[in-house]
DNA sequence: ACCTGAACACCGTTCAAGT
DNA sequence: ACCTGAACACCGTTCAAGT
């Protein structure tokens, strides 16, 4: 478990402010205008200089991963807890609407953490590539009881949910269809029909 | 069928080249920099004046519907033609497939895509919904033969598939497994599996 | 009739100057 | 140690001036 840039302790109490206030004014903006929102805007609407949200923000994937932190790590811990408590296909169907509503919290979100997925330094991408991970480990064990199908990784299902999340945005005309979206792309994940059994009176 | 934007007649050459050299340079700069590439430096490469492009092409949309318009009508007629020609499942497989490809060939245009879907005055919106109405037909005729399930629209239908590219996109890590994960829609978009027969001997 | 590029209002990003 | 905002290099879009 690694604790990525954590709240800095012992800081100055009006850069402390300063970074509460910016995140909390971040959390608005980017609600009302998605991911792309203007830093500028957002520094402005916090009361602060621009190179003060650079300064406690050094990219806009930083002030992002900060934000979605919190639900990051619960839909991780949620993996484990419905590993435990599921049968795999089922686990895997609960962990998947979790993380398209998770993905899909921000308009613009899911292409984000697509882009962020594949930069190697960000915090970011680091955040996606754990997530992807622990929904990999549900697929895998879907798979090996035969209750998804082989030919797809864990790779290709995180795109897949980050896909169907990002045209089920908020405020969008598919925000009210995301968990039957969900629910299509889970069908084509059940393995293949086996074959009917043999008539009778063969 | 409507003509929006036929190519104008008797223009004067020098707009006539222009425009030409327009859509040349377009198509390189699109393939190389996606849908978001810059305007600017599409006048700049054509040797052309800035309000000039403005004035051949007055949004990025118009300059992308021509760009597309080819290829749409293409698929729209291929929609035609595998009704004709094949079952409906088979026929939806085939045309999704080829939708896939088709919104998928630049960059960025699955979402420049589902953007003008929704824009009522755009060329390349009305393309859109076009084509989303050729497939919707489509399927309905696979869910009247049982062949598609009964709980996805034709909206819905071209969305996913929208997104499904989006993840495919040329030039991304998914870019040939683009096919394949159309396959995990489709499965996913097959009726659900009739429950087996009864047993023997009951 | 068409072309041109300066002008305007915005970006993101950096950094010298302040406290 | 931290904050500020001007400065820079880019956008998209418009439009007066040219031919």
């Amino acid at each position: 478990m690694v604790d990525t840039d954590p709240v800095p302790r012992g800081q100055r109490a009006d850069a402390r402010r300063n970074r509460d206030e910016i995140l909390a004014v971040a959390r608005d903006v980017l609600a009302e205008q998605g991911t792309q929102a203007s830093l500028r805007d957002i520094a402005r609407r916090a009361g602060v200089g621009l190179g003060t949200l650079y300064r406690h923000f050094p990219t806009r994937d930083a002030l992002l991963e900060t934000l979605l932190r919190e639900g990051f790590d619960r839909l991780a811990r949620l993996a484990e807890t419905l590993r435990e408590t599921h049968a795999p296909d089922e686990a895997l169907a609960r962990w998947l609407q979790a993380l398209a509503a998770g993905a899909g919290a921000y308009r613009g979100l899911p292409s984000s953490l697509a882009a962020a997925l594949g930069e190697p330094g960000s915090a970011l991408g680091a955040s996606c590539r754990a997530l992807r991970d622990a929904g990999a480990r549900l697929l895998l064990d879907a798979q090996e009881r035969g209750l998804a199908r082989q030919d797809v990784t864990g790779e290709d299902m995180f795109a897949l949910v980050g896909a169907v999340a990002s045209i089920a945005e908020p405020g969008g005309p598919f925000a009210d269809r995301r968990d039957h979206l969900v629910r299509v792309l889970l069908d084509g994940l059940a393995p293949p029909a086996p074959p009917p059994p043999p008539a009778c009176h063969a």
